[in-house]
DNA sequence: CTGAAAGCGCTAACAT
DNA sequence: ATGTTAGCGCTTTCAG
């Protein structure tokens, strides 16, 4: 059933249904009723293309991942973005239309993937440094906003980020407030902006008590348990182990912790241990064993429900220019002490 | 730059640019170079809408979740399963349209959110027991593959489905070969269908052996790590606790082995753990430090193909009739012991 | 091998 | 308040 059936079955044109349907003012309450009635009882549906052809919206969002980004679709923190992303969008009559791609179609595929007229704007996830996307989506001219930033990149741009460098920065200093002087960062991998810039916010409170990073306790891969586990095992067999961890994912934090427990060190006592994720930065220290999954409050839900809100103000009016939001990282304190007294 | 504009600049008639993008046999090789280098160069792309609207094909599969099924979006296996269903969709140049929406509105969305033309195919994801959703999209009328399956629903329907069950009776098996007769069930959420066939894979074992579970060592709840802690916690505090556990997800696993750590006891002397988890099961007994998360093989990502693919061929061929995929889990099995001596 | 014309189902000017 | 008409951009008969 079409809408010309349905006009033809009352007896109407097509355009009345159409306004009746699409609560235009112009039609009389008894006829909105009736159609309103007709349209139930038919089971009527407009056709989305159809709409979406004569109306230029499509009423839908897209979400382009590449390949090479597959280590960040896995990660659960991707998912929860995406599910408060769709609730957003779903209140509003959205959907999402997700393409997964690999880096070599990226650039054909922002453009044919994403045919036009599939989506009304895009959603940029996991930027890399330097990454090449942004001019790409800003020749495509649909509004887009970055998740993430991307470093070193001079046009404007809209974008929704955690501030990870202050959170790297704030870890840091509590660590070297405990007394800590030999930190050791397991960082992600650096290509991608996020980790580069916690990198940077490590290094820089360093440097603010004009300390140096030890190479040697500097680690960058993806960001499983046994890269942390690995990597902190390495780390504490070395002749002048670390007295501290910044582990930059909850797994990794949880490698971490074995290889202190393997290592038969106590928590918190000889090794402390700041674990960021999810725009949460907390120390499970004291209680070594403290359920690390139990965060009450998801800052990244709260991304991507911004996320959302912003590509819809930028849809409705893509002359408000590039905007941008900065979200502030939790720091959960919990109780800590500070290094082992040199022996 | 349109097909119209497209055949006006080449002298041509859009019929004929149409068919040679397309590929039509009768166009002469020469205009077709001709034509090829042009859309180059112009950067054309088709409207998806338009030729949607003119082929009947979308293009597109739908993926629908309700906001109920929210715990599910956030698990980690979720995501993988999504990752690898879009590659192989996006292989065969699908995209994937996620709708959230919320229980309430089901019925009206699964019609209207996907509305006619939106989608070719669907995949339900989460199923329940006795879920409605599956009559609703027989309604509809649109290919569907249900990833799980559900119990007690009379209509044939295409599934793709872990072999639950008989992971569950596997396991229950092991321990019981090994010696265990208390063993402990941590279920997830047995509204979930997949939970609830989970748990009557380890009620069968049980009874095989003429065992009754003991109802106080059965938990069905969200599958958190915190969850498999506490209900293991009490579980060991009883007067006649379980010598081994079944625990229904790697976060489940990792509590119950906390609070086995925290009661002192040795994890594969004195107590067992089986963690089944993303269609994999295993037992971290004999090395309770072994990495929870380095599994080299993922069923689920398998199973995300699978489901593209049974779709993919439902749209293709829709009198294929319902088909069905029955996943074997596999069982990896480490080192262990039975249960501790009576004491 | 190429083109003209119809039509997919809807919305939106432009009448009336 | 309702209808007529003209597209939206593409594919696809049907002619030539």
């Amino acid at each position: 059933m079409n809408l010309k059936d349905l006009a033809a079955t009352l007896g109407l044109s097509q355009t009345t249904v159409s306004r009746a349907l699409n609560g235009y003012p112009e039609v009389s309450e008894a006829t909105r009723k009736r159609v309103r009635e007709a349209a139930r009882e038919h089971g009527y549906r407009p056709d989305s293309r159809a709409r979406s052809l004569a109306t230029g919206r499509a009423m839908a969002v897209g979400l382009v991942l590449t390949t090479s980004a597959r280590q960040e679709i896995v990660n659960p923190v991707f998912a929860d973005f995406v599910a408060s992303a769709a609730e957003t969008l779903a209140a509003r009559g959205y959907d999402i239309v997700m393409s997964l791609v690999t880096e070599a179609e990226q650039t054909a595929v922002y453009r044919s993937l994403l045919r036009k007229g599939r989506v009304d704007g895009l959603i940029m996830q996991a930027p890399l440094t330097g990454d090449t996307r942004i001019g790409i989506l800003h020749k495509i001219g649909l509004p887009f906003v970055v998740h993430g930033r991307v470093s070193d990149h001079d046009e404007a741009y809209s974008w929704m980020d955690m501030d990870n460098r202050h959170a790297f920065h704030t870890a840091t200093d509590h660590l070297l407030d405990l007394g800590h002087r030999d930190i050791a960062l397991i960082n992600g991998i650096e290509d991608m902006d996020f980790a580069h810039r916690r990198r940077e916010g490590f290094i820089d409170a360093l440097a603010a008590r004009n300390l140096r990073p030890r190479p040697e306790l500097m680690a960058s891969a993806a960001m499983t348990e046994s890269y942390g586990h690995d990597t902190a095992q390495r780390m504490l067999a070395q002749p002048h182990p670390p007295t501290a961890f910044l582990a930059s994912s909850m797994l990794v934090g949880m490698g971490v912790h074995r290889a202190i427990r393997e290592a038969g060190l106590q928590m918190g006592r000889e090794v402390s241990v700041v674990v960021h994720d999810d725009g949460l930065s907390y120390l499970p220290n004291g209680t070594p064993e403290q359920p690390l999954f139990t965060a009450t409050h998801s800052p990244v839900r709260q991304a991507g429900h911004l996320c959302a809100d912003m590509l819809l103000r930028l849809i409705a009016d893509p002359s408000e220019g590039p905007i941008h939001t900065k979200l502030q990282a939790s720091f959960l304190v919990g109780p800590s002490t500070g290094p082992a007294p040199i022996q």
